[in-house]
This record gives structure tokens, C-alpha cells and sequence, in this order.
DNA sequence: TGAAAAATGAACAGATCGGTACATTTTAAT
DNA sequence: ATTAAAATGTACCGATCTGTTCATTTTTCA
């Protein structure tokens, strides 16, 4: 199996960036926690960069993936599924090794936005509202373009506030204050400023 | 005047870390940009991480002492008060130089809850929360401390895709949220789940 | 003007950073 | 069993990291 060792080291990788933070953790760190020889990695990445891209890629994909499988299989009605969202927020940081979002870490450590670590973590988010949206789109609401973006506050601040233990449960607050701007959006009226 | 270079140090450090990151920063570039010698530096700051705490110190109180002055100087009625958080927001986020919150970044870049740094930030966060819970309770909203942890998360996402550039008008966005969340809430009724 | 305090510049220490060179060993496929 | 590919270990590079040393200069204030 030829690929196998790029993808262990991926795997392993992303683990330590979460934990550590990507660039709290040196190559060095890697070579000790991985069991990979440093030589190897510079043989399937020709930077350090280039591994976290491709750290954030394989996050990606297995962070969406799980999320809307998820949401499929709950076989919800699109309000409910909307809503559900958050429950899966939920059980996200519910997880003993849960360290934030590596996407908005990602932009925090590196801040200027033309950064391909920058572009990457832009990207997820849109591909995540892309989803939303479609299921705001589903549940009659008079304007679903509104509605994705402010689920999408609410999933952004929630998740900052687990990360940062700023709020004992922000999905459950979360998850009402959808609900309340779901039902609102449902009988078309004024949404003054 | 004995602290002035102290204070000038502060100063500029900030807006250097804020530029750049906290770890991305060096202790050479920060005498490179400010102009002040290492060997003051050191005098005054022990280590780069007093430096840094001293910084988050002084951008808690001016970011707070910025923010409540505006809101009280804006001499509206309760419910508009608060509302009026993402006017304050969208200023913000229309500075040039705005590059995010400083507090969400150390939490991404210092992650250990129990690293000084971290602990700062969750406490700005605390002071700031504590400070909009007056405001939700003057409104007549039947539950002020849920508003509130509502509003501290919509401000939160507003941060975070105003810094990841994901939303346009993220303030504008989050301030609709709020005022259907305050509507909602000034009529005593069920919020199931 | 004179003495104490504060700030400076430059060199340096020890550690770590990302990344390389190279000879050796292990693995995989024929 | 042979051969090519993949992975390894180690030593190393130059740069940068936080932090120190120390002699000198500038500022402050009486």
C-alpha cells in the first residue's frame, strides 16, 4: 500500500495540531509523537505548510462527512434537522479531546488572509453555510439566506465559547435562539434594520 | 514621568501582537518595530509571556472602557442599548486595521485553560457578559441571563467571520438575530428544549 | 551642576526552528 | 531470491527563539 504512511502521518498530525497548536508543535514534536522519521516527512510534504494544508483538507472532509451523515441519518423533518445541527454541536464538544474549531484556529495563528491555511479554513465554513442553506431552504422560511447566516453566528460563537469555557452549554443556548429565529422566520414579516 | 516607556512598550506591542500573533511575534521584531531596547524590555517584563499578559491587560480595559462609554453616550432606551452592541460591532470590524479579537486569538494560540493568557481572555469575556446581563435586565425581558448568553454568542460568531471574512455584514446580521430574540422574549412564553 | 535612574547597543548563550544530506535498513513486488 | 522503492537514524545547516551580560549613554531631578 503506497500512500499509507502519508496518511498515517496525516492522521497523526492532525491530532497533535489540534492538541498542541500548529505552530506550537514542531516538526521535531512530530518526528517524537508520530513514530515517523522526519525524513519521510519531508519526503511526502516539502513543508511544514504544505502538511498542515493537507491536515486541514483531511479535517475538512471528515468533519463535514460526519456532520451531514449525521444529519441525514437523524431522518428529521428539515425545521427539526436544521435544528439538530446543534445537537451534533453537542456531542462535538462533548468529546474529552475537543480543542475548538482547527479552522478558526488555523485563521487566528494565521492571520493574513491570502494565507493558504487562511484560504483553506475560509473555504470549510462556506462549504458548511452551502449546506445550511440548502436546509434553511426546506423549512419554508421566508428568507433562508438569512437564516443560514445567523445559524451560522450562532454555531461560530458557540463554538468559541466551548473553546474558550465560556458558557457552561452554548448549544443548548444556541439551539433555542435558532429555534426562536426559525418560528420567526416562518410568517412573513418586517425584519426592520 | 517613571512608567512612560512602560506604557509605550504596551502600546505597541499591542498593536504588534494584534498584527501578527502572538508567538509569530519575536522579541526582535517587537525591538525592531517599537524603537525600545531589548535589555528595557526585559526590565520591565520578565518574560515575553508577562509582556504579552500586560497587553491582553490593557486592550480588556480599553476595549471595555470603548465600548460601554459608546453605549452610554448613545443615550438610547434599554432594548435599543443593547441592540445597539453591533452598531459597536460594525465599527469595529470597519477599522482598517482591525485584525479580529485579540482575546478568541490567545485563547487559539495559548489552548491550555490554565495558561494565564487563556485564563485573561475567558475572564475579558466574563467582565464583558456580565456587563450586557445589566443591560438584557433593563429591558423587561423575562429571561435576561438567557438573552444575554444569546447575544454573547451572536457576538462571538460576528467576531469570528468578520476575522475569517466569511460574512459580509456579520454585525448587521447578528443584530437582526438579537432583535428577534429580544421581541420574542419580552413576551412570557414557552421555549421548549 | 551633579548624582541616581533609566535606557541603550551589541554581543552572546543555549535551545529550538524548519529543512537537508547520506548511508543504511526495511518493505514490497516480481 | 532479486531488485526497486520506501522508510529510517543521525548528524548537520543556518536562522531564529527567549533571555542575559555589561559597558556606555541618556534622561531625570534635586
Amino acid at each position: 500500500m503506497r500512500p499509507s504512511k502519508r496518511d498515517e502521518l496525516v492522521r497523526k498530525a492532525l491530532e497533535i495540531f489540534d492538541r498542541l497548536g500548529y505552530q506550537a508543535a514542531g516538526m521535531d514534536t512530530l518526528v517524537a509523537e508520530t513514530g515517523i522519521s522526519k525524513t519521510t516527512m519531508f519526503k511526502h510534504f516539502r513543508t511544514k505548510d504544505d502538511l498542515i494544508l493537507a491536515v486541514l483538507r483531511y479535517r475538512d472532509e471528515t468533519f463535514r462527512n460526519w456532520f451531514f451523515k449525521q444529519l441525514d441519518e437523524s431522518g428529521l423533518p428539515p425545521g427539526e434537522k436544521l435544528l439538530h445541527v446543534f445537537d451534533l454541536l453537542e456531542d462535538w464538544f462533548g468529546e474529552p479531546s475537543f480543542k475548538g474549531c482547527m479552522f478558526i484556529k488555523a485563521s487566528a495563528e494565521f492571520q493574513e488572509k491570502a494565507h493558504p491555511a487562511h484560504v483553506q479554513s475560509a473555504e470549510h465554513k462556506r462549504l458548511l453555510r452551502q449546506a445550511i442553506l440548502e436546509l434553511a431552504g426546506q423549512t419554508g422560511v421566508s428568507d433562508p439566506e438569512l437564516l443560514t447566516r445567523q445559524v451560522m453566528l450562532l454555531i461560530e460563537g458557540a463554538i468559541v465559547s466551548a473553546q474558550m469555557g465560556t458558557d457552561r452549554d452554548p448549544s443548548a443556548v444556541a439551539k433555542k435562539a435558532a429555534r426562536q429565529l426559525l418560528e420567526c422566520g416562518m410568517r412573513p414579516q418586517s425584519t426592520v434594520n
